[in-house]
Parts: C-alpha cells; structure tokens; sequence
DNA sequence: CTATTTTAAGTAAACGTTTACCCGAGGTGC
DNA sequence: GCACCTCGGGTAAACGTTTACTTAAAATAG
C-alpha cells in the first residue's frame, strides 16, 4: 500500500546541502554543544522548509526509545460530556501539550475485541471508569499512570475531588437556612462504583448526625425515578431540602417538581453536585458544589509528567481538589421556618463555608 | 533517560525459541502463505505470551511506512460536552477503532505555540471550528482528511446535518398547529461563522415566506440576552412560537420565561435545535430538532477508512444526515387559536413531519 | 531412484533517525 | 616549530521490525 506521499527524507536535505544527515539532523534538533557554520545552519534550515521536512516520528522514537505519547484512558460508555469530564479533558490536555506529549486517545480500549493498542506508551491517564482490563495491561507493562476523579490500580498519584469538603459545605448551608430535614438522591446505578458516591454519602450520614439534623430513608440505592423520589422524599418524607449527588438528577427533579406542582425553593431547597451546565440556567437557577475540574486535570497531568521526569519524585499519592459551595436561588429556608434575614440568622455564626461562592472555572 | 522499562524484543523471543527473528514475526503476524510447524508455531505464541512481549509499533511504522494513526482536530475553544460533539466522538471512535485505527487527539493543534506534531497521520478528522493553520498544514502534508459537522478545506468528504431538512420539519409542525409569527433565537457569537448557521436562517427565512408565516425582526446578528430577546420578540414582538439556534439558548430562554412570569406552551412555543441532555427534562420537555450525532461519526470516519485503503473510491463529496423532529410538551395551538383536538387539525392534512418522532440516537 | 514440488524456515537489507566516536584543518601558547 | 585545543563536520552503528529472496530438508511424482 503505497499510497502514502513519499515524503522528503533526512537524507535528501543533507544531499541537497551537500552535507551529512548527521550535520542536519544535529543543525535541525538545535543541539547544545555542537559548532555549525552559519553559512550551513541557514542553507539546512531553509532547504528543509523548501522541502517541507517533517521528521519522520517513527524513526525518531524508535532511535530515542521515547514516544512521549501519552494514553488517556476511559470507559467505553464514558459520556465525556457527563459531569466534570469536559472541564478534565481540557485541563489535561493544557498540561501535557505544553510539557511536549501528545495525547492518544483510548476510549474503550483494552478489550477483547478492542485491544489495547501495542503503542509504547510513556505514561497514561485513566479518567472515567476504565475497563479492568486495561489497568491490568498498563500495570504489567510498566506503564506509569496517574488516576485523575477515578480510583483504580496502582496509580502514581490520585486526584480527587474533595467531596468531604463539598458535601460539608452543602450541609452546613441547608443547615444555617434552618433546614432540619434532608433528603438525599443517591448516584444512578451507572455510576454506583464510583468513589464520589461512596464518600458523599458517608459523610452525609456523618454530618447530619453530627449537626442534630435527620436524613430521609433509603438513600442508600441508586436513583431511579424523579416523581417517586420527591413523592417519597419530600411529601411523603417531609424534607425539606433535597441533594442530589449530580446535576443529572437535579435535573429530573427540577422537572418533576413543576409536573408535580412543588415550587423551588418555596416548598423545598435543593443542591446539586456539580456546578455545570445548565444548572445555572434552571428555573431556578440552582445551589451547587463546584470543583474545578480544569485544575483537577491540570494537577493530574503535571503529576504523571514529574512522575515521568522522576520516577521517585513523583510519587505523592492522593490530592484532594477543594469543593465549593456556589448559592443560587433554589435554597431557601424551609416552609415552616418563620421568614428571617439571611444576615440576622445566627447572629455571631455567619455560613462561612458559603463565603466562597463566586462562579468558578 | 533510560527510565522506560527495558522491553522483550522480538530477538529476545526468537533466541529462546531456537528460530530466527523473521520467523516469530511471521507467526505473530499470522501470515498467510507462510507454513510453521503447529510445534513451533505455539512454542513462539507461549513465549512471547511469557515475556510479556509486545511489539514496538515505532519501528513497525517505521518499516512499513505506516502509522495507522487518525488525527481529530477540534478548535482548541471547543466544548467537547456542546451539542452533539460527544455523540460524534462516539461514533468517530467507534468506527475508526473497529478498523484498527489509532486516534490522535489533537485540540487546538497547528498554532504557533502549539504546532501540529510530526507524526505521520495517516489520515484526519477535523470536527468542530479546527484552526486554519491546521487545514492548510494538513493539506500541505497531503494527509487525506474528513469533514464531520463541518465544511473547511478540500476534504475528502463533508458529513453534515440536513440542517434544512430540520428547519422545514419545526416550521411545518409550527405551521400546522396554527402559529404564524415566529421567533428566531440565532447562534451565539461564539458559533456564528459554523455552516449550520447560514443554513438554518437561510431555510427558515424561505419557509416562513412560502407558507405565509411571518418572521420577527431582528434574528440575523448572534443572540446575547434571553432577557432581551424575549421582551422583544415574544413580548413587543407578538411572536407565539420561538425556534432558538441551540439547547443552550433554549434553556436560557426556559429560565428567561419562569421569570418573566411566561408560561411555555401556554403563552409561546418554543423548538430548538439538538435534542440533547437536558431538553428532554426540562419543565416543560422540549420539542427539538434531532440529528445523530454517532451516526454522522460513524459515516465521517467510515468515509475516511474507505478513502484511506482507496483513495478514488472514497470520494463521495458531501453527505447529509437527516434530521428529524421530537415533539414533546413545549409546543402547542398559539394562545388565540380556539382550541381544538390534535387530530381534528387541518382535516386531513395531519403533521406527517412530525410522524416520526421518536427519541433518537 | 531421480526430478520436482512443497514445507519450514534462514539471510540480510531496508525503514529514517540519532549519536558516540573520529578526523582534518586552522588557531594558540611558548 | 611543536604540542595542544577548538571548530566543523564526517562515519557508522544502532533502534526493532518486516519482507524479498534464498535454502535445506522432506514429500511427492514419475
């Protein structure tokens, strides 16, 4: 299958300049420690442009032993367009584009029937429930990886969400408005392996137990539908605010709520994790935890490649990327409270934890 | 920096098998028309298997002068998670990596600081608002390559949407339950240059004109407030059915209405383009025009793989995916048209564009 | 039993770079 | 005038595969 342009080679510039390939090679890569003319820097330089000369990566690698290709690993379902994924990518992307890597994009790779590819890869990032199998391979090959809002394997480093954080502050907010009784809408059974589901609900159950306040029933399972849980939750259960574990799910139950006449936040208060579109844009627009997941992908990135620089160096395991609370209009005190300023409440003990709450990423 | 773990070579394996190189190449490769003993055969699989052997695709693409590697290229700004940019990549990876391509990821590539790599593409996908850098320097390579929901370049195939199939289908539905003013929420600044802006104004400013609808003023300059909008064209404007560019600014005008005290369908209708988390959820679930977008990866990459292994062949110009219309709650008869029944509409002219509407994708 | 085909490999060149080592010429120090 | 250094660049091996060509042995034909 010859149909590939032949390109220009090393060699036909040097032939062209009368010189070596070595001379070119060493006059194109700008190399330290070596004394060219300039009358024959110029003439390879501009011979090699007039040629179009691209050197051949291929050749290149397989002379350096180096690829500086880096894998980014997800599952094959992953919805990069779900939660935080976006916000990642770009941040990973920023970091290991200007540290000179190129990204290999490996979407559902390392099954059996679609194997993971026999490219040498110099490190790897593994994001949204990679598949077993491809942590198994990357592992016995040696290939270091970091894990970036994902925990699996034996990654150099591990960057995470604070969700302790987050969840903390949500509740202390529903708590200073005077909320006493939450009810909680668990991940969808997709994403129930997830670490975030796991973490915000143990600290959940910790912090309302904590704060004397009371958590409605059952849940600890996956969400299913909207219209049962504002049925179970909110009329039947009497919370009067709601957190959902991601903005999906506020979703639904922002629709639900107006098919089930349910005002927000006049009836109930609701947050949601993850501050991104179209939370902001709802009616109402909604409280959110925010991460920014740009930094998380920044932080991920610059780890593996410190981790590349240094193998030893590199390795701090576990980094937590702060939550934030951002307030928008679907909070309110509950029902029955008797109507307050927000500043008159608590007198001394101002909602800190809320302070922050500037639109971020 | 001899960081990379030392690999098995394909000599490693060869010596412990008694044969030479070319020998286990051959039966790793699975060659036709060549003969090995089933004894030799297997004690080369189990050794390589054993050693953990892979094979080094650097100096595989180096003999063979091929990479089997596929370039996406996206503008460096683009949302992955905007409109149907994720269904895309799903059906782009989809295909490309049944056909054992490998996918380069290359957002914002081909700037000054940010050059498109050395790698030998051996074909590329531009997506959505690639630089012209990256256009020009793509051509200048002579690297064959697919346009998907975009039009640059000489591409070997455009793959876009039926953009004026759609906006005829809304219109028709709008037309049929009565609405004879509408409103034209145009694309962002952002997305004003994207083809599918000139198309759908264009088709909209000839349907309303042959079915003797009319148009309010003012939609040809990019959409800013939904505010403003809404008090202009709904409000002074007396438009009862707003079509809006995008979901995004379908749910900004959804909030925009809520609080302006407008109910949808009640007070206008609204369709919009991209059916796309989370028009569905929306109170009220929004009427949209559909396109899918793995379908439209798919045939793109399918495309490109054919054009790769024959490039005449390939060659089929521009290819148009059909859009087609999801009605749901948020359109319905304008406020002054006595109401009637669905089916008693038009006698027997019944709204055949919006026959199928079903969820797509 | 010889001639020919088939089987089962081996040989060696080639892919395009990079780089450790070498070498000649001109300049310096004394 | 000789030893020594620096400049400017050439030589050739190496990176790990693949593959066109060759070959020795075994099977088959006549």
């Amino acid at each position: 299958m010859g149909w590939l342009a032949k390109r220009p080679t090393i060699t036909d510039v040097a032939r062209l300049c009368g010189v070596t390939p070595a001379t070119v090679s060493r006059v194109l890569n700008a190399k330290e420690h070596f004394s060219a003319s300039q009358a024959v820097r110029e003439k390879i330089v501009s011979t090699a442009a007039r040629l179009g000369y691209v050197p051949d990566v291929a050749a290149r690698n397989l002379n350096r032993r180096v690829t500086r290709i880096i894998g980014l690993f997800a599952s094959p379902q992953t919805h990069l367009a779900e939660g935080i994924n976006e916000s990642l990518l770009e941040g990973i992307t920023e970091v290991l584009r200007a540290g000179g890597y190129d990204i290999f994009f490996e979407l559902g790779a390392g099954t059996q029937d679609n194997p993971l590819p026999f490219w040498r890869f110099d490190g790897a990032v593994l994001m949204q429930a990679p598949r077993h199998e491809t942590v198994a391979e990357l592992e016995r090959r040696r290939v270091p990886f970091v894990c970036i809002n994902e925990r699996v394997g034996n990654a150099a480093a591990f960057v995470l969400a604070d969700d302790t954080m987050g969840t903390n502050r949500a509740l202390e907010h529903l708590f200073q408005l005077g909320h006493r009784r939450i009810g909680y809408a668990n991940a969808r059974a997709t994403y129930f392996s997830h670490y975030s589901v796991t973490e915000r609900y143990a600290t959940l159950l910790a912090g309302v137990r904590k704060r004397g306040m009371q958590l409605a029933d059952g849940h600890d399972v996956p969400f299913s539908s909207p219209y049962d849980f504002l049925q179970q939750v909110v009329v039947a259960g009497r919370a009067t605010a709601v957190i959902t574990y991601d903005h999906h799910i506020a979703v639904m139950l922002v629709g639900a709520a107006h098919g089930l006449g349910r005002r927000i936040p006049h009836d109930f208060s609701l947050i949601c994790f993850n501050d991104v579109f179209p939370v902001a844009l709802l009616p109402p627009p909604l409280t959110a935890v925010a991460v920014s997941g740009r930094e998380m992908g920044r932080v991920g990135a610059d780890m593996l490649v410190k981790n590349l620089l240094d193998p030893e160096r590199g390795k701090k395991k576990e980094i937590r990327i702060p939550e934030d609370l951002v307030v928008r209009g679907s909070t309110a005190p509950p029902p029955s409270a008797k109507p307050r300023g927000p500043a008159s409440d608590g007198a001394g003990r101002m909602p800190t934890t809320a302070a922050s709450a500037s639109a971020k990423q």
